[in-house]
DNA sequence: TATGAATGAGCGTTCATTCAT
DNA sequence: AATGAATGAACGCTCATTCAT
């Protein structure tokens, strides 16, 4: 499919070298277009406007990042062993693509409200596989039975974003993906000695 | 002071309410001299240029709650007691002023890098009581000695940052102040039983 | 190349129309690209902004104009009937097109400093076809030897530039193109008696 | 009088500084008032609005010029003498006021038709005695009697206008003053050898 | 007289989108 | 499918002038 339209995935490429190198603001449809090398007006051929090209752009890159997840997440038993895999793989894929970490952690956020909301839709499917997690982890035993499930997904979510944010501001000058263990154990035992 | 420029709260308020109801990109500073009462010009005997605004905003009201919270935590003794106090009174604090949650958690995310950064720069006083918190708690004995102190501050405020915006999004349906007790115990505790 | 970019001259030509009819700070960019038939974008298609189409305007004018003229003077013969060649041309010039004389002589004038040091630049040649006649006219004999050249171009081109001046300030009643003998007359004679 | 409203003046004079300094454009009323140790409301006791303050720049300096230069000529007798005067005090005067002389032969130039109109008209006065002595110089035979006085009265005045503006935007780097023999002997005998 | 805070009209330029070819 | 020339709506900011004190 891809295949049979190699020109989607070349614009969605372009946008995010794009995007990651000139600013969001900075972003015009002509600059995406000149960098795939198609015209303007070919765009339009594949993207409903330019909001499209970003939501796109999200669903894709997004999209086969959770396909891997929950394929990868199989093969783990316990929650913890689950949780610690889904920060794992969050930080290095953004650690291998820098692009694509400057895209969702600053750049994507300037988007106006209406296209944040479509990306957070899209978002459902990771925090769908967190809960899910939680869920099982309290079923297992392994997580205390009064967890709030709703609150311990967005304080997963909030520390890897938080994190992943501060490292993609600081110029990505460290190891982004050798902090998913000190995460991991922030979470799932706090800050409390013992 | 402020009594005496009357026009420069009367300025920043609007903005607030005006970003809050009509978006960031739909806030134009006619729009927002409007509801000020005063005319287009005036806005400029106050603020540099429309970011400044917004700048202003954002260290006005984020610096008196820096210097309030400061005071209020001098009456705690634990590192917990200071932490519960923070996350109550940053949840507080936007649960009283919906217009100002609006804005901070979803419009001004939409701002140019450039205005984040310095939206960033005044957001560091309040991460710095973070620290300092986590530290004496780490010299008192009530966290782990070995706590990773900026890993353990991005948890804190992700995880606040989070569960406010996730509140915002749902058109802030629920009681957010009444959430902090369960936030400071999974930061503390983590998700594990026992 | 013109007739392949009608737009170009298109615009020149509107904003020569425009600038005449309402002066040079009531043509708006928006009245010049009503006047061209094209929209406010399309003006930027083809000019870097505003005032580069005022410089190209006059480029393109006087460019042609010397051009001409550097063709027609190798028909004469001496100094004197070049300079009549000249001061008959750049008389006709403007008598021919009264919208171009009164953006040239009265409305461009009011535009910026910047702007007119590079009306300036492009005026130079028109200068240097004068500085080369009356240093042939030395040469040759016709004019005495130790002119001034630089004062003496003053004089053909400030005297030039008054007489249209006055010309077009009142209202462009009289015959101009008729004066030029009187002019060059008065340039090579002085007022002197006999 | 000048003595009992001494602001009028300090304005004018400031004016000519701040134009002279900044430029037209970057002239604001406000700029003036700080230089002449005003405030910007107090202008407006005394002139009417901004153009007025410009025409009486003009009229002010110009008024003295012409006043001064009538008193002048009738100490000389032929006409060529007069003419000699004129051309040497007006060479003199804006050589003596670098200020001034930027303000009239490039600044004031760049204002609106309508002030430059004013202007024309006080100019008037100083193209009445340029008149006078080429009228009185014709009857008494020393310049020819088929003079067009206009036309003359054009070169006189387009010469010197020409020759001191391409010095002043020559930085007034040399001596303008010493021009003045030769700019009349071009005039009287124009460039014709013998 | 003198002040200076307040006013508000006015405009060059960008860029997402269209559509004739 | 692909092109790219053309479109036109939208807005932050300046500054001459006023007027209450």
């Amino acid at each position: 499919m891809k295949q049979k339209r190699p020109k989607y995935m070349q614009i969605i490429d372009a946008a995010v070298e794009v995007i990651a190198e000139n600013g969001y603001h900075q972003s015009q449809v002509s600059k995406i277009a000149k960098q795939a090398g198609v015209a303007d007006g070919t765009i339009y051929l594949y993207f409903k406007n330019k909001e499209d090209i970003l939501i796109s752009l999200f669903k894709e890159k997004m999209g086969q990042f959770i396909e891997r997840m929950e394929e990868e997440i199989k093969g783990k038993q316990t929650a913890k062993e689950k949780l610690a895999l889904v920060i794992t793989k969050h930080f290095s894929l953004l650690a291998d693509d820098r692009h694509l970490a400057i895209v969702t952690q600053l750049e994507l956020r300037q988007s106006n409200l209406e296209l944040r909301q479509k990306i957070n839709d899209i978002l459902k499917g990771y925090l769908n596989i967190l809960e899910s997690i939680l869920t099982e982890g309290i079923e297992s035993g392994e997580f205390k039975e009064n967890l709030d499930i709703r609150l311990a997904r967005q304080m997963v979510f909030g520390t890897i974003d938080e994190t992943v944010t501060t490292w993609v501001m600081n110029d990505q000058k460290y190891d982004l993906t050798s902090l998913a263990d000190k995460v991991l154990d922030l979470l799932v035992f706090g800050f409390h000695k013992e």
